[in-house]
DNA sequence: AAACTAACTGGACACCTGTCCAGGTTTCCG
DNA sequence: CGGAAACCTGGACAGGTGTCCAGTTAGTTT
């Protein structure tokens, strides 16, 4: 029987699934010590298997980046899509947002590390449209000024980076303040 | 004649000069090539003096990385007190940002690198609480309430990071909506 | 002028890194 | 069943790195 070509099968579905497992590791390693930390050998220590198979899978270290980029937006993009209901107002994005502060502030940083590295590698800045485009598309919910949706893309990035800063991280209510203040909504 | 501890002094002053031009160069290194790219050696070339002087004068890497964050904060902290006038609005604020944005975008990078080095070094936090004053304090001009403060400081630092990710930087007309957004004048 | 000391310098060391590679293993297709 | 293909692997290599150090220079003080 003919597969098509990326059907599934034995070998590439595991490669792939061990990329991902070097991916998430690639990840935590960024959110520890930054993008400067990451080489073939720390991520196959932190993903737990040899260093070939990060050489094997991601030839270039360069190319382990721009991946973790990709599969960071991804993944942020879907966590989102999913967490929220349906329906939502700016107190339910405040408890998402803070949330996802508190529990996962590594990865928060490690996703801005990959901001910057994009930043110096224009190569790999249309991968972010997608992530200003969800912010955008959220905003766009509360109101259609693209000033006010400008605003509130900006606040929310700045809200995240300066929580990285502080002892304890911003709360829902803090959030969702300055949130329904930009949204020109009290 | 006896000298005050601190002094005049041709070798210190000397040697002071030339701590300040390394540092200068590691921020041009790290605006190029983030945080990772800052070794003693690379500085040192950037600085076109020999490898020894920045060991010399920054035992370890870190140290230099330390010293280039605070300097950092204070080279922005004074550029912005001299380059506005007296009294501003906030058109002369977005000029002045968009102008910055478009000459020093580098600098401006390796600032948000630094930034994130602080995060996951919490010993460097307290040199941002100069940075973050300096936000409120310019916020402070144009309102008394915390939460437009607060918004101000977050879309300041957002728009700013955007700004790198874009073709071209963000104008001064942009960046002045925006702030009159946040601030709620308009 | 002599002692003192901060600034400076090149070199050395062990360590870690990116990248390549030849060979091995498992899975799949014809 | 046989070959192709994707995956996996340990090792090797040259090159860059942090850090230390002994020795030199040149202001400053006494």
């Amino acid at each position: 029987m003919r597969t098509e070509p990326g059907a599934a099968d034995g070998r590439v579905q595991r490669g792939q699934e061990r990329r991902r497992l070097l991916l998430a590791a690639a990840v935590r390693v960024i959110g520890r010590g930054g993008v400067a930390a990451v080489t073939h050998r720390a991520v196959a220590a932190e993903a737990g298997v040899p260093k070939s198979v990060a050489t094997y899978h991601f030839p270039a270290v360069a190319d382990l980046l721009a991946a973790a980029l990709r599969d960071s937006v991804d993944a942020y993009a879907t966590a989102l899509a999913t967490a929220l209901p349906e329906e939502y107002d700016t107190a339910d994005l405040g408890r998402y947002l803070a949330a996802y502060l508190d529990e996962h502030g590594a990865r928060c940083a490690a996703e801005f590390d990959l901001y910057l590295y994009a930043a110096r590698n224009p190569g790999l800045r249309p991968l972010l449209g997608r992530w200003h485009g969800l912010l955008a598309e959220i905003a766009g919910r509360f109101t259609g000024d693209p000033v006010a949706i400008a605003a509130f893309s900006a606040a929310l990035d700045g809200l995240s980076l300066q929580s990285l800063l502080r002892a304890e991280p911003l709360t829902a209510a803090e959030i969702q303040q300055v949130v329904d203040h930009v949204l020109h909504r009290r």
